[in-house]
DNA sequence: GCCGTTTTCGGCCCGACTGTTTTCAGTCG
């Protein structure tokens, strides 16, 4: 764990002790906002430390500083120390249970000395729970769903799988009340990795009826509230999906209020007040009167703000940088011009050269990279050397047919344990795109391993870099900083891996490769024609990480591509 | 605990829904 991660869930942590020994909220809230800061940061906090500029991270004063100070040069922290000794730190991992909030679990404790689930479980069974004040059936019954929510493990999905369960839901509710504004909200549209519950948004005037139509869907498993503007139901594995009824002249008001994020919406608020408005899901108000809310970019514009796409809503600078005029000029997804970083059955892929070259001509794509696994990667049939020289006269054949499209030569080749490459480097040089990647030892020197296969003047691309798979596995034991600093330096470029459970480099890594003139590479990693659709996920992330289309090199038409390669500072030609 | 062209003290985003309440607290987002 990094001292960032380390510090980060120190704040949190005596943030939740705090809340449930009823501290202020503000102060709880000054610990959350720190270690989201914290957090999010990048670059490694004991930097910031060395160059005494921890107090110009937002949210970070003289007392947090002392206390990063204090961790950073011995290792403990007296305050977090004190918290943890406290009566109230077994209580924490309670908050999690939903229905349950600091107050609720702090009677509990002083009342009946509940410190665990199963204590819970306990007063609730010998009646002792339901003899505190406001504790009554409904409000027992929702505390026990809670806890079997929390036993079930229920947490955050991924952005692939929230998107077919928003799509499900969008069209069983269009199919009853077909409207023309419903749109999803929330961290969904900010495009985030992980969603832990959905928000749709809809402008009509009958907010009953539409809630009505709402918590009825065949899709819903359970209703979690109704009222005459907020509906909420829990679909397929206790998923939770809002939907919120505004009017239409309050649409775009409630649009940028549901979609956040919350320290996003935080600031602006702030700015208001300093501007005598007020900012709500209705709009914004000057006094009684309504200066802005039927569209979104109405709202920002009333705050003196240019529109600020969603996927930047974060509050790690945009609105600052909104401020001075300078918002990137973000990617979109008609900018890729390729994908280099595709299968096909001669490796562990379900669809043919062929095919998977006719689905991506017909997107509008210029070429694409079949880059199949390297012959050591036994579980996905790699490819050996004869046969990847195979598929190159293939693909040599296929490229006689088009006109329009090139299907490049490529492979996924893997880094060994031992650093080494899995094909030597006469066979790298007959191809046109090399992918390197890790498949394997992922506790074995991976940063050495990975500085070394940048620096092998054959390979292009390193693919999913940190190796994380969402909800399966961590991201290896990886010094990206010193990875991105020697891409930098041999102009290889890194990848933003699609695919929802990857989505790897991250957002953050994003920025932070950008930062030092990395290239970047937008692949689906597809394994079918279908896959190419998880672009899409992979420009969101690189929305989020506030690249522009020349930061990637699949925007590049195939002679920008191979002039790219040509001007790598260590590139092949060298 | 943070922060400051309204403040170095006194603010700190704002509202919906539920449940147990005769006017509001707790939770959530």
């Amino acid at each position: 764990m990094t001292n960032n991660t380390i510090i980060s869930e120190m704040f949190n942590r005596i943030a939740d002790i705090l809340e449930i020994q009823g501290e202020s909220g503000f102060k709880v809230n000054a610990y959350r906002r720190a270690s989201r800061v914290i957090e999010e940061l990048g670059e490694d906090i004991e930097q910031r430390w060395q160059a005494k500029t921890l107090h110009e991270l937002p949210g970070i004063g003289d007392a947090l500083v002392k206390k990063i100070d204090e961790f950073l040069s011995t290792g403990t922290m007296k305050k977090y120390d004190e918290m943890m000794a406290s009566s109230a730190a077994p209580l924490v991992d309670l908050l999690s249970i939903q229905n349950l909030g600091p107050k609720t679990v702090a009677l509990m404790h002083q009342k009946l000395g509940v410190t665990s689930i199963d204590d819970i479980i306990r007063v609730m069974d010998n009646g002792q729970l339901a003899t505190l004040p406001g504790m009554g059936d409904k409000k027992l019954e929702n505390i026990r769903k809670g806890i079997e929510l929390f036993q079930a493990g229920q947490s955050r999905i991924t952005i692939g799988k929230a998107d077919k369960i928003i799509q499900h839901v969008l069209a069983e509710f269009q199919e009853r009340m077909p409207l023309p504004d419903v749109t999803p909200a929330g961290s969904f549209r900010r495009m985030k990795a992980t969603i832990g519950d959905l928000d749709l948004l809809v402008a009509a005037e009958n907010g009953a009826e539409v809630i009505d139509v709402f918590v009825n869907l065949p899709d819903a498993t359970e209703v979690l509230a109704a009222g005459d503007t907020k509906g909420s139901i829990r679909v397929d594995k206790g998923i939770q999906v809002d939907l919120r009824v505004v009017k239409k002249n309050e649409f775009g008001a409630a649009l940028q209020y549901f979609t956040g994020s919350q320290a996003h919406n935080v600031k602006l608020r702030g700015i208001a007040r300093k501007m005598g408005l007020k900012i709500n899901e209705y709009g914004v108000f000057e006094g009684e009167r309504a200066v802005a809310g039927a569209d979104e970019a109405g709202v920002y514009q009333a705050l003196g703000l240019p529109w600020i796409p969603p996927e930047l809503r974060e509050d790690r600078g945009e609105i600052e940088t909104a401020q001075a005029g300078d918002l990137p000029d973000l990617i979109e997804q008609d900018n890729i011009r390729g994908d280099l970083h595709v299968h096909t059955t001669y490796s562990d892929g379900h669809h043919s050269i062929a095919e998977m070259a006719e689905s991506a001509r017909q997107r509008g794509y210029q070429y694409i990279a079949i880059c199949d696994h390297s012959r050591s990667a036994i579980y996905a049939n790699g490819l050996s050397i004869h046969r990847l020289q195979q598929q190159g006269n293939e693909i040599d054949d296929l490229n006689q047919r088009f006109s329009d499209f090139t299907v490049l030569k490529g492979c996924e080749v893997d880094i060994l344990p031992d650093g080494e490459l899995d094909f030597p480097n006469d066979i790298l040089a007959t191809l046109d795109i090399v992918v390197a990647s890790i498949h394997s030892g992922f506790t074995q020197n991976v940063t050495q391993r990975i500085l070394k296969a940048i620096e092998n003047p054959f390979v292009d691309i390193i693919a999913h870099p940190t190796g994380r798979l969402y909800t399966k596995r961590d991201a290896y034991n990886i010094d990206l900083d010193v990875v991105f600093k020697k891409a930098a330096e041999t102009g290889a470029a890194l990848e933003i891996n699609s695919h929802p459970m990857r989505l790897d480099l991250s957002d953050i890594h994003t920025r932070q490769a950008q930062a030092h003139g990395v290239a970047i590479s937008i692949n689906t990693d597809a394994h079918t024609s279908d896959g190419y659709d998880y672009v899409k996920y992979g420009i969101g992330t690189a929305r989020r990480g506030w690249a522009e289309a020349h930061h990637v090199i699949n925007t590049f038409t195939i002679d920008q591509l191979r002039a790219w390669q040509r001007s790598r500072p260590k590139g092949r030609t060298q």
